[in-house]
DNA sequence: CAGAAATATTGACACTGTCAATATGGGTAA
DNA sequence: TTACCCATATTGACAGTGTCAATATTTCTG
């Protein structure tokens, strides 16, 4: 049925990925090209155009599987009987920790240009992540105002947050004085003092 | 004295600079190019060489002029005699303006590959603006724990907040639904409210 | 006025993304 | 099996890119 693809490495469109993440990482995006890729993975130059139609293609994809794996991260403990705080806080470490495992990968995520920014999946995986944070939203309590509307501001206010400070953190932005070493969960209590003190 | 500057248009380093930005907001970081740049600017394509040494160079000084910019905006009216909190206001309005009039370059400010990190000048400017914001965290009262530690906290959080706020709102993240059309003031009061509820 | 320093140009090189044309393999129907 | 078709891979080419060395030009300085 709906083809079998074991022409040459088998499913070379993930090893492109691979190869194309482990090149971010390593040299930056500027670094990144679409014949090292070949290059790396052992075919001509023009087999990525095959899987990915062009660059924009690429990146696309590599950022789509960067979305699925932060999700992963973020609901890494869901299923075990941990109260709902804790595993608030595992969602939040979680998507810091990808970050910091994936920083180039994790400002491509961001990026405007260079993707394709109506893809569909794409879409879809960056739903599934802001889903997993309105739910920290809610956790919080940053909508107890009573009023519906600020569950919108609520999930704006997470997400600003907990995104800056991964980003400014992988940035390198606080590496100076006092404020090193500091998690999102010790600055979180900063913001929430309404619910805990 | 030390070096006059008008050979071929007088001033010809801000000349680019500005060539540079708009080719930058026009097209984005991969549709920038120095051969397109000295060719707007109408001078021979090694020309930039002379005076940013490379690519990194150009965009570094790129850069350090939008955090000199930011800066400007954050304190436009310092010298009012509006209060301390009108001020506080003004200030982060005015960098997620300065974030919306600039949204490609306010992501190149904190590209991690791409800029010359060390640079003495771009430093000094992240500095000052760094500076402008710890202040609006001290205004914010979000250190009011008694630890001074908690300063480096506040600041860290404040930081987070309107920098992944700006850069969510520049890349379009929060067009959808009912959180369209808030501003940072608007979500300032979900977690500040241990202050004015 | 002459030499030096700063600045601009030219030409070249390796590298890039993209495309058209071609070749090769597997899957399928006769 | 054989013949065909389609997906996939390769080759070759093209315009653009950053960077550098060599050269030319202008301005500054003694």
């Amino acid at each position: 049925m709906a083809a079998a693809r074991n022409y040459h490495h088998g499913n070379l469109k993930e090893v492109f990925l691979k190869a194309a993440r482990d090149l971010l990482e390593r040299d930056g995006l500027g670094g990144l090209s679409l014949r090292k890729c070949a290059e790396q993975v052992g075919v001509s130059h023009a087999a990525p155009k095959n899987h990915f139609g062009n660059m924009a293609g690429l990146l696309t994809a590599m950022v789509t599987t960067g979305y699925a794996e932060l999700a992963v991260m973020m609901t890494a403990d869901a299923n075990t009987n941990a109260d709902r705080k804790r595993r608030r806080d595992q969602a939040l470490l979680g998507y810091v920790d990808f970050a910091q495992a994936n920083p180039a990968l994790y400002d491509l995520m961001f990026s405007r240009d260079r993707l394709v920014q109506d893809d569909p999946d794409l879409l879809q995986q960056i739903r599934a992540c802001f889903v997993i944070l309105a739910d920290c939203s809610a956790e919080l309590g940053w909508h107890h105002g009573s009023l519906e509307d600020k569950a919108g501001k609520g999930q704006v206010a997470i997400w600003s947050l907990v995104h800056g400070y991964a980003q400014l953190v992988t940035a390198g932005r606080f590496k100076k004085d006092n404020m090193k070493g500091l998690s999102i969960l010790d600055i979180l209590p900063i913001i929430e003092q309404n619910d805990q003190n």
